[in-house]
DNA sequence: CGGTTGTTTGACGCAGTTCAAGCGGAGTGG
DNA sequence: CCACTCCGCTTGAACTGCGTCAAACAACCG
């Protein structure tokens, strides 16, 4: 089945087609968020869980100040909000970078409908393990490596994650982000986020102009980040790493 | 009851004290682990779940060039190695910092436990999502917070910590931290972290000294870190924050 | 075609790193 | 009980990766 979220929750456990058709059922309404508006807002409390069914988007905290960091991207087929549905409250937003497509959820059926298939928890509660092993490796980048890793590694994460999501093909894949939400989410400015994507350019291991990133050299964009997929969990088939 | 698991897991949901128990034996076999010996290893396979009961614990990820980077601090009660549980393999290191003393349960009984057990599962599910938020809270700083900020809050992270697992009093709690590991887990170099201690102990915000911390002007610290405590998902009753 | 948003460039400054050396306390062995 | 060693802490000086500021440029959009 092409629905994104059959595609990702397919490699994190044995679902039955029947869990998937119950879980898919779940997400009701549907909605339209233009690029630049928040989907869930830090503070709020949520009523829904919400599924990303197209265009990108980011989870982000903002510091009094202004400043803020972007702590994961997000795309088609992600849930973004299962924060909400265990604990009631959001401690971060999630904003749409691109106009994105959402279906919400209710709570209440929702965790009715974990109760009765344990499988199918298992498998949601994988899926944040996963986001959580994607945090870690972000954290080593913005602890321990140089901007020009950093950046390297955050592009083979995102086009590895899309080719799995059936969304790149031949080193090719969406990245609509601007410089400055690089910066925000790599920990650093925008000005040295240009300087070190020339770098990249010149080195001949990728292009990226217009939203479009393409990957010429994989296996040396791999070595300058260190990227090692594993963390991603994603299924065999896909395993660019 | 003392047990530091339970009053840990508590202030995650409404469990029985049927479930408590039946959870709390499962951890079988007990293993003492002397200080700079990793519990659980990269890319291992473990077949039990590791619970903290004594000393403190670093879950990090190394390099290959050496460098390496302090992904969180485990105090009693933690349990280390939910990840493995879920996925099987381990994509991170968990290192004894100080002697500690582990107890394991074998992955196996816990899934049935989990299975006969929906609430049980839920609260688990909740303490991984906590680990998620400190993480998400770590890269806000690695990423947008200045060395002084960055160490204030990880002061006052831990403090809250031990203060709601009981292991703080009066403004002072263990933190049996070198400041080479301190350095590790905030993407800092050791000289830097040695300078800006200074800078907070000349301020009189604190004293930390032989592995105590010592904490003279909470507000102080809270105001120069913006730490706010909320996403440690802490009970109420010791919300420090 | 003017306004707005994103990219690029240059010059300069600083927070934090690196290197190198000295210091102090805790454990160990003679 | 002292000498030796190891490890962690501290200090100073020089260096640099990256940030900041400011301005020009390019692309998009109504």
């Amino acid at each position: 089945m092409s629905d994104p979220l059959y595609l990702k929750l397919a490699a994190l456990g044995r679902l039955t087609e029947d869990d998937l058709r119950a879980l898919r059922a779940q997400f009701t309404t549907t909605r339209d968020v233009a690029a630049g508006i928040d989907i869930v807002r830090e503070g709020e409390r949520p009523s829904t869980v919400v599924l990303l069914l197209k265009g990108f988007a980011c989870r982000y905290k903002a510091l009094p100040d202004g400043r803020r960091q972007i702590l994961s991207f997000h795309i088609p087929g992600d849930i973004l909000d299962l924060h909400g549905l265990l604990f009631g409250d959001m401690d971060h937003s999630v904003g749409a970078i691109q106009p994105c497509r959402v279906s919400m959820a209710p709570h209440d059926t929702m965790r009715e409908l974990l109760e009765r298939r344990p499988e199918l928890s298992r498998v949601l509660w994988r899926d944040t393990l996963v986001d959580s092993a994607v945090f870690r490796e972000w954290m080593v980048g913005m602890g321990r490596r140089h901007a020009l890793e950093r950046i390297a590694h955050l592009l083979c994460e995102v086009y590895a994650r899309c080719e799995a999501a059936g969304l790149a093909k031949l080193g090719q894949c969406d990245l609509p982000l601007t410089q400055a939400e690089l910066a925000d989410s790599l920990g650093l400015s925008v000005v040295h986020v240009n300087r070190v994507l020339q770098q990249l350019r010149a080195t001949g291991f990728i292009t990226l102009r217009r939203g479009i990133l393409r990957i010429h050299d994989w296996e040396g964009l791999k070595g300058a980040g260190g990227f090692h997929g594993g963390y991603l969990h994603l299924p065999a088939s896909s395993q660019v790493a």
